[in-house]
DNA sequence: TTGCTCCTCACGTCACGTGAGGTGGC
DNA sequence: TTGCTCCTCACGTCACGTGAGGTGGC
């Protein structure tokens, strides 16, 4: 896994958003834009552009504010944390811990996923019907 | 049909958003405040209500600007004027045009709807991807 | 008459957009 | 060396939020 750096407009193309976005989320605390030189230029690898994939989705699909993000990201902050010990010190106890603290996590967006899907359906399924006595009304005419 | 008039307050209770909300909306042209006296209240009916909450939907939903949501208005606003029509002058050629020309809108909101749902679906199999291999991983450490 | 909701400015805020002017790496 | 992308202010914008001060209807 050689890692080779990506630029910030690279990231931002991948993502489908702007350098802008990712230095406000930077600004914010989502991102690390961590130790860098006043004027330097930062540098991102694969991990830091899934991890802004998922936070757009989170904000396009299910709408979220900064401010839930920032909630959300914390959690997993607490997750990297502890997948860095994962890492260092391979002990079964609090490998489970780790596990454990994850799932609930991934449950909850599972969650807010489902509730999405449920309204969009709800107003697919009023769409349907304005359709179909669209439909009704044409063929009595024809 | 009786039609007793609504408060703003009462409105943007029902549809879930504020007064502040509604101003802003007839300011850009997406409601009627017509003709009203300067200073006096504003006084909606139940068509204002369903109209506000489609638009809410659009804009929560399927995460449309404004100015999005102003052209769908134009068009919806061009059917509701043939609308009026139809209800003064039941020509029958003119009816079967005034449906024809209201299916598409539907459906260009159906294609919209099922859009979001697609990439609403993709980001689930990818949370449930990842709560699978977190189960795993858990099972292997019990 | 007393509340409560309404009204119109008008400034504040969130999540960026958009130059202005300048430095740095293939 | 020439572009191109990057950098940091800093002001602008969109979609409202939030008082400030005042009028109007059960």
């Amino acid at each position: 896994m050689s890692a080779r750096p990506l630029r910030i407009g690279d990231v931002a193309a991948r993502v489908g958003v702007t350098p802008r976005t990712i230095r406000y989320y930077e600004e914010r605390g989502l991102l690390a834009g961590g130790d860098r030189a006043k004027g330097s230029h930062r540098m991102y690898e694969e991990a830091d552009v899934v991890r802004l994939q998922e936070l757009i989705r989170l904000r396009d699909l299910l709408g979220l504010s900064l401010e839930e993000l920032v909630e959300l990201a914390e959690a997993e902050e607490a997750r990297a944390a502890l997948r860095d010990r994962w890492e260092s010190d391979p002990n079964d106890e609090e490998r489970r811990a780790i596990v454990e603290a994850a799932i609930p996590l991934v449950e909850r967006q599972l969650a807010l996923v489902s509730l999405r899907r449920q309204k969009l359906d709800e107003f697919a399924a009023e769409l349907q019907d304005k359709l179909g006595r669209l439909h009704a009304r044409r063929d009595e005419l024809g």
